[in-house]
DNA sequence: CCCTGAACTTGACAATGTCAAGCAACCCTT
DNA sequence: AAGGGTTGCTTGACATTGTCAAGTTCAGGG
């Protein structure tokens, strides 16, 4: 919609809200009362709870991208390493930011279509895309690709959802083994 | 809480109505309107809103399980394609029901300590890792476990929350070959 | 000086989850 | 058979939420 202080104060303390209540944490109201405004301001900058949401997805999908590269950077300069370390901020990204996670991939109304969004998931998907190409010989490889992605996802989702369910004794094998099994076929 | 029919009919009414409106489409007044009872009768059958989810979630685990028993019935008596019917199965009821496997793997106020939730769900994990058992020489094998459930969950997940941003054109490659990449190591 | 448009407030409305009170039918004991 | 209590459901209310319509304030330009 609009351009402004407010629109980026709301993003933000929507955010913080999400990251301190979880994904039932963000609400319209209360982020507008954070920002000191009134419970409408908001209309004017998005397009309902959704454009909120999306907006905040956009950022977090940028704060995703940085985390993964931060562990990228702090890795030892081998393939697997690499590739690890991408994951495993992947996975520290979800269970440290569970709100935002949830938002960025579970949340039905968001504007997938929105192109700040899409280009800000293009930017993580090409991180690790990026990391996946030692292992297929220099060349991109789509079916390792989405082997990669879905496992590290899936292991974020499955590890989210069931902090408790898994309390029954058994707790997940390592996200490294897991990579590791992924990737002992050449 | 309480036993009874009305309890029943609570449940039948909420899966329909998630199968329709999608995960934004079960409401309390509504599932109670759809079994033609007035707005506060679920009270006495479920403690809240996420009693009825969570009873929902467990038949949504049942069903779950039938959808991925069936496929492997109907499977060649061969240990890879055992498996793969059953990740069929699993992506089937996901793209099929995406209602109820929104809320049996993303709504946060289930819960997931209840009883029954835990057995049905322990009832579909059960399906998977015996199907896994060939691959690891007839011995559970935890990282192998992992790997494919947390695949064909990424999988299912990411192929869900993205039916038009993949729309640019590229589309992702059958499971069936990522499982065979999985898989190719012994 | 007015006036046009943007940014924000105020007030309202419907939908939702939840609670308290009430009501009616059934059961069980006497 | 009569009374009392329990169960299952209804009615009514309340706070919260997203959304819309109207009003207010204020800056800038004709």
């Amino acid at each position: 919609m609009t351009q402004g202080p407010l629109r980026d104060a709301l993003i933000e303390a929507g955010i913080a809200l999400l990251n301190e209540g979880g994904p039932e944490g963000l609400t319209l109201r209360r982020a507008a009362a954070r920002a000191g405004v009134s419970h409408a301001a908001p209309a004017h900058h998005f397009p309902g709870l959704a454009g909120l949401q999306t907006a905040i997805a956009t950022r977090a999908f940028a704060l995703f991208s940085d985390a993964m590269e931060r562990r990228q950077r702090a890795a030892p300069d081998r393939p697997f390493d690499r590739l690890l370390a991408i994951c495993d901020g992947y996975l520290d990204f979800a269970s440290l930011h569970g709100g935002l996670f949830h938002l960025m991939f579970n949340t039905p109304d968001i504007d997938r279509c929105d192109p700040d969004l899409m280009a800000q998931s293009a930017r993580a998907y090409g991180i690790l895309r990026d990391a996946c190409l030692p292992f297929a010989g220099g060349q991109p490889d789509p079916v390792l690709e989405a082997a990669v992605w879905s496992t590290v996802h899936g292991y974020a989702a499955l590890s989210l959802d069931k902090p408790r369910a898994q309390a029954g004794g058994d707790q997940p094998p390592p996200f490294a083994a897991v990579l590791k099994r992924l990737l002992a076929c050449p």
